[in-house]
DNA sequence: CCGTTTCTTGAATCGAAATTCAACAAGCTC
DNA sequence: GAGCTTGTTGAATTTCGATTCAAGAAACGG
């Protein structure tokens, strides 16, 4: 039926397959069937790659966090300007909608955090990664004397990723008054205040969207 | 065996045990076996005064929501001072170390109402009421004239609520470097700026801590 | 006390999903 | 293209938890 595919290839897909079906069916409710369905193979054959299943939604998790923080990474990575550059990063911190399939994983795993250490590790990697990414902006733009920091740049650093954290969560959740333009304007707020800045970034023109594989 | 008891009461004894159950497993991995042994009673017993199991487990976290917001809410009832209000609501936001019971199961809701839209609605609710206490806070003391306040006081409460949040998942992760009073100090930091206020509030003497359940 | 209602148990049943495995197919090497 | 390795299937088996239910114990009202 399926093709055969090298070991590789097909723990690649796997892990793709998994990612689609913990969004679709929930970190820990998703079933081994779900995964291999996913992946158009059978359930003998996902195990046949993962005998433990845990150990296939952990590297599903932990690409899925690899992929959202390199995606942030690669989207600042021409801007010099520092202003641009923050704007653009907080902006690319937040879910494209309440589907979008990075963050809702990512929400899940917060979720579990509390009971599973390798999770809360995961996630404060994550964490601590995008708090040193704000900080070097941060602190570029004060040395280019763009920005007049308020407060030590960690601090700023740790609220801003708390918000995009915190305004994640409440866009998956589908709030009816918060969407992701009001939360931009909300974190924004924070930043000017805290950089003495008005920045003044037009919105881009909608660009190819983040993957939304949660197509339920 | 166990000792026969009022509808009313067991019924209160049993969304008690859901939400130990539920904090220990997870959500909804929880099994309907886990919530009968902290209750002390068989799974039929549980059956009988919950014919679906999930309309426990709703009523737990429910209660849990409550249970939260209503203590808040008493500790803040006889302060006038708003400075001392706002610092206080502050830390009683966060949760009181890493198994602090209620927050956990919070966090729990927060990952399922990605899939979940009653979740999702209940969570929606806790912040919306939130960010009004917020607000309330703000405003008072804004018209007191001992707050100047930096942006519109819904602006404000949001971010508060948000990083209250945002820091309440990252100590249930429990992240090495930021502890409850670090991230009481982070929110404070915002909330000074914002406030134009130096908040200077000294901790109040450790009373008697929120329940801590989750013993595991 | 006696009968009734309410609550609880424990064992039996049912169902769903994981796990195992023999057979088979598709490449790969020489 | 024969023989080996690797990947995949599908059905059988096992496991585990939910569900049902008959029976019994505790309160309660007269």
């Amino acid at each position: 039926m399926t093709t055969r595919k090298s070991r590789t290839q097909r723990r690649q897909d796997l892990i793709e397959a998994a990612r689609r079906a913990m969004i679709q069916h929930g970190t820990d409710t998703v079933l081994l069937n779900q995964v291999a369905e996913q992946a158009g193979l059978t359930s003998g054959a996902v195990l046949y790659h993962y005998p433990d299943l845990r150990d296939l939604l952990l590297e599903a998790h932990h690409a899925g966090m690899e992929r959202f923080y390199e995606l942030r990474v690669r989207r600042i990575a021409g801007i010099s300007d520092p202003v641009r550059k923050l704007v653009v990063t907080i902006r690319s911190g937040l879910p494209t909608d309440a589907e979008d399939a990075d963050v809702r994983l990512l929400c899940e795993l917060g979720g579990a955090a509390g009971r599973n250490r390798v999770y809360a590790a995961l996630l404060t990697t994550l964490y601590d990664r995008q708090v040193s990414m704000y900080q070097t902006i941060l602190e570029l733009g004060a040395a280019q004397g763009v920005f007049r920091l308020a407060a030590e740049s960690q601090t700023i650093a740790r609220n801003l990723v708390a918000l995009e954290d915190a305004y994640g969560y409440r866009i998956i959740a589908r709030h009816p008054t918060l969407d992701v333009a009001e939360a931009v304007e909300l974190i924004l707020s924070y930043a000017r205040q805290v950089t003495g800045n008005p920045l003044d970034v037009p919105a881009e023109p909608a660009k190819a969207p983040r993957a939304r594989r949660a197509s339920a």
